[in-house]
DNA sequence: TCTGGGGTCCTAGGACCC
DNA sequence: TCTGGGGTCCTAGGACCC
């Protein structure tokens, strides 16, 4: 069966929720179908911005990113909510449950869209009849509308279902590209921002039929890497897989938040740091990692931004030694101008039972890496008498004297410390 | 009254080691 | 006497996406 489709036959479908939020809420509330509706973050405050408006509000010109203010003053009858977040995953677990029905073959790319590899569905007809029976599924048991694009690859595939919405199916392949995909100007394209569109214009590349032709050499001393992917894409190049596993290991998990006001009191700044570190807490624990490097970000009045990270000695999670890391950070790198945002987040990501494995070995490691556990052996020595552990503090560590095996040192105990992770 | 919060990936320089 | 080249780790910043 196999055999019979050629080598790069692949069928790869992008399902793209039309603005999601909005259409949660009136799944939710039916009365607001049909109005203007808009989803924005601190509604009472000066900051708010849209995340997400529905077509009636777009008629008026709102658009995602617009500051509130703004968006009110364009479409005066704006009816405004504030996210409801678990509302969002709900219908979103909802939505790949359907997926997941075609083939296991799903990869979630946010929380409102996702690729499918269909290329082995044949028990279910057409990849046409495919995304037709996806759409009317996700409308008759969620009542929500998307739009799917079905392409070779998930490039056209994302470009595709860009091109018609709401409740678009749209079919890209190869040989479609000149017509459909060449006309575009650059910035249209997926993976090209305002900053590398302004770069391409420089070079006289324009659209992305510009770009499918353009000179490898000069787009690689000017944007590296992503010089080269981009024109490949331009071509309808595209070679990488739909990977159902990569939701699962994520890299970072912060915590950032725009002040109220701006502020220059270092009490308050450091009363905003405890609230962050206390979420990003939280987050670690409930996806059971442990943060290897700590980052702070601090946002200046004048938009200016500045971050600071640094690799710990012990992974943490708790709220005290997030905290205390982030006011040390902070404290060494702000100038005590007024700041606009401060975020914390924990990168180096490591399963909380693998960590507890490491920082066994690690106590028994002979090289010297152990410096930082020393001087914390040294510390608890001092605090708690010398009978914790004899030999710790020497390079001659027997393996078998196992410190685990004494009840008042183990690891709850030595992340009792925050201390454990200061500076030298 | 301008411009949020959650992320990923890439680049580049300096330290350090061999 | 005066200095190579490669690799890895750490840190900071930037571009991009939803």
């Amino acid at each position: 069966m196999k055999e019979m489709y050629p080598k790069n036959g692949r069928v790869i479908l992008h399902v793209d929720m039309n603005s999601f939020y909005a259409s949660v809420e009136m799944a939710y509330d039916p009365t607001l179908k049909g109005k203007p509706l808009a989803i924005a973050g601190n509604v009472e405050e000066r900051r708010g911005i849209i995340v997400t408006c529905s077509y009636e509000a777009r008629k008026f010109g709102v658009k995602t990113t617009m500051p509130l203010w703004e968006a009110k003053k364009l479409c005066p009858e704006l009816i405004v909510k504030t996210p409801n977040f678990e509302r969002y995953r709900a219908a979103s677990i909802g939505m790949f449950e359907i997926l997941r029905n075609y083939t296991e073959l799903v990869e979630p790319v946010s929380i409102d869209e996702g690729y499918m590899d269909i290329s082995e569905c044949y028990e279910f007809g057409s990849p046409i009849g495919i995304a037709e029976s996806i759409q009317k599924r996700i409308l008759e048991q969620l009542d929500l509308p998307c739009s799917i694009g079905i392409a070779p690859n998930k490039f056209l595939a994302k470009m595709a279902s860009d091109m018609k919405k709401p409740m678009g199916i749209t079919v890209l392949r190869k040989r479609d590209i000149p017509i459909v995909l060449w006309p575009l100007n650059t910035n249209e394209m997926h993976g090209v921002g305002k900053k590398t569109a302004e770069k391409l214009t420089v070079m006289g590349i324009n659209t992305i039929g510009d770009l499918a032709k353009g000179n490898e050499i000069q787009l690689k001393s000017l944007l590296g890497i992503n010089g080269i992917r981009i024109k490949e894409r331009a071509n309808g190049i595209d070679n990488r897989q739909v990977d159902p596993e990569s939701v699962a290991d994520f890299k970072s998990i912060g915590n950032s938040t725009t002040l109220p006001k701006d502020a220059g009191n270092q009490q308050e700044l450091f009363r905003v740091l405890e609230s962050l570190a206390e979420t990003v807490s939280v987050r670690l624990k409930r996806k059971n990692v442990l943060a290897n490097t700590l980052g702070i970000t601090i946002r200046f009045k004048d938009r200016k931004t500045i971050t600071r990270s640094k690799k710990l000695a012990n992974s943490v999670n708790h709220k005290e030694d997030i905290t205390a890391i982030a006011k040390q950070l902070f404290l060494k790198h702000w100038n005590g101008d007024s700041v606009r945002l401060l975020g914390i987040t924990g990168y180096d990501l490591v399963e909380h039972d693998l960590a507890y494995k490491q920082l066994d070995l690690f106590s028994f490691e002979k090289d010297a890496k152990q410096e930082p556990l020393i001087k914390t052996l040294s510390n608890l020595r001092e605090k708690y008498g010398k009978n914790i552990i004899e030999n710790a503090g020497t390079k001659k560590v027997d393996p078998d004297h196992n410190v685990g095996t004494d009840t008042s040192f183990n690891k709850d105990f030595l992340r009792s410390f925050p201390n454990s992770n200061k500076e030298e």
